[in-house]
DNA sequence: CGGCATTTTGACCTCGTTCAACAACTGTGG
DNA sequence: CCACAGTTGTTGAACGAGGTCAAAATGCCG
């Protein structure tokens, strides 16, 4: 086991710039209002495979991605592994913890090396009193999430494993707003098949299924191409 | 088809002082700010049975239940229902969308006579920028209930049918807080199958066999004895 | 190059859905 | 108060989607 204090490089240059100009909450601010909240963020980085942070951690702090990616997933009371998000740089955690502090119920793992913002619950709290504004930028970040949550626990309920990837690669697809018809998956296909509820094998299968039928070509690990959107999602 | 105007009784009485002085992220205001956010609260009753909105439907209002409980769900590509939550008083919807109308992505029905406190999201947000406490509470509600959903998720994903009863029951038992163990379910056995990601046969099956190994006793058709609590979060 | 993780393929088997019939319960009007 | 209809809950039987286990294949990185 490392010292705590090795796993993250603490940074003391000037790299938060990064993160509170970068991040939507704070983008619409004013020059001296990004100041003021430079001054309480501090920034670390974490190296590819290093934990974050742990389950049953306590913490009071927010964590905001300014570069790299972070695998985000739970343990089921059985010990599997589910993948529950994957923060891109500008996402942030909920761990807005604000009055007291609360035990992470999430793990946190760096899939790159990955360098993030910090900023202190009780800090946060002062800031977003005194401009409000903040809030309500993070209370509609909130809200499409509690949105898109809702929406994959129905698709797992619901939809089976063939659909929830067809819809999985249709969504994909659309976020990113690319012209084209290319994804590049941002995880692998093992956490693919955890965040979409399955196994490695069926989604394996299903997209060998979705290959034989022509809608999609595989390239490599994780390059896909759709060539049929509109009969992918007739499943 | 009714009139929509007739859905709801628009009550021009002081039942809004129920709502705000209710609800959790109102209660802890001064009365004098009680009685500026009474100003802006309109309260509807809806009857057993009603639609309070579509999915589609555009709203900029939250909804705060003051009595009574709602139904949330939503139905997947394929029509099949699935519920995501059970309103009850003091709870209210995150559809606070503060500054752009949104699409109600869910649907909402009454599962008893309900009283209602609206809010438009203007005022709201106007409430907000006033009094930035209250989004801090709100902050703190939707966080709640992000690791709420994000439970169900993985438990869905990873879970057994089985286990997720189980778990259920458990865990409702502990929210009710009583001394005692005994369940009265919030909902008809068939919602809870959705609310599950299961089917009301499996359910009954299942409860069934909680029952024939003594872990629980069935009393009518909502009421549920746990007998051995231990051993049925062993499954 | 060699070791390790990911991905794929195959065979099997289980859990849970589906379909169908019936039973119990709730509410409504006569 | 009872008869009837609609909804909800239970039970049985059979099928099938997808999980599990095992092993080979591919790709990745030091």
């Amino acid at each position: 086991m490392e010292e705590k204090s090795c796993l993250y490089h603490v940074g003391e240059e000037n790299s938060h710039k990064g993160c509170v100009s970068l991040v939507p909450i704070f983008n619409h601010l004013e020059d001296n209002q990004l100041n003021e909240i430079m001054k309480v963020v501090q920034s670390i980085s974490v190296k590819k495979g290093e934990i974050l942070y742990h389950a049953g951690d306590t913490s009071n702090t927010m964590h905001i991605i300014n570069r790299g990616q972070i695998k985000v997933y739970r343990l089921s009371e059985m010990g599997k592994e589910q993948v529950v998000r994957i923060l891109n740089p500008g996402d942030f955690t909920k761990e807005l913890a604000l009055f007291k502090e609360t035990i992470h119920e999430t793990y946190a793992e760096a899939m790159f090396d990955t360098e993030i913002c910090l900023i202190n619950g009780v800090e946060l709290q002062n800031i977003l009193l005194k401009y409000p504004t903040i809030s309500l930028e993070i209370l509609t970040e909130f809200s499409r999430r509690l949105d898109a949550a809702e929406k994959q626990t129905t698709r797992l309920a619901t939809e089976k494993v063939e659909a929830r990837i067809a819809l999985y690669l249709a969504e994909f697809l659309d976020s990113e707003g690319k012209d084209g018809k290319t994804i590049n998956l941002p995880m692998s296909k093992k956490d693919l098949a955890s965040y979409l509820g399955t196994t490695p094998e069926t989604l394996s299968r299903r997209l060998s299924d979705f290959e034989a039928a022509g809608y999609i070509k595989q390239k490599g690990q994780r390059g896909i191409v759709i060539l049929n959107l509109d009969e992918l999602l007739l499943v």
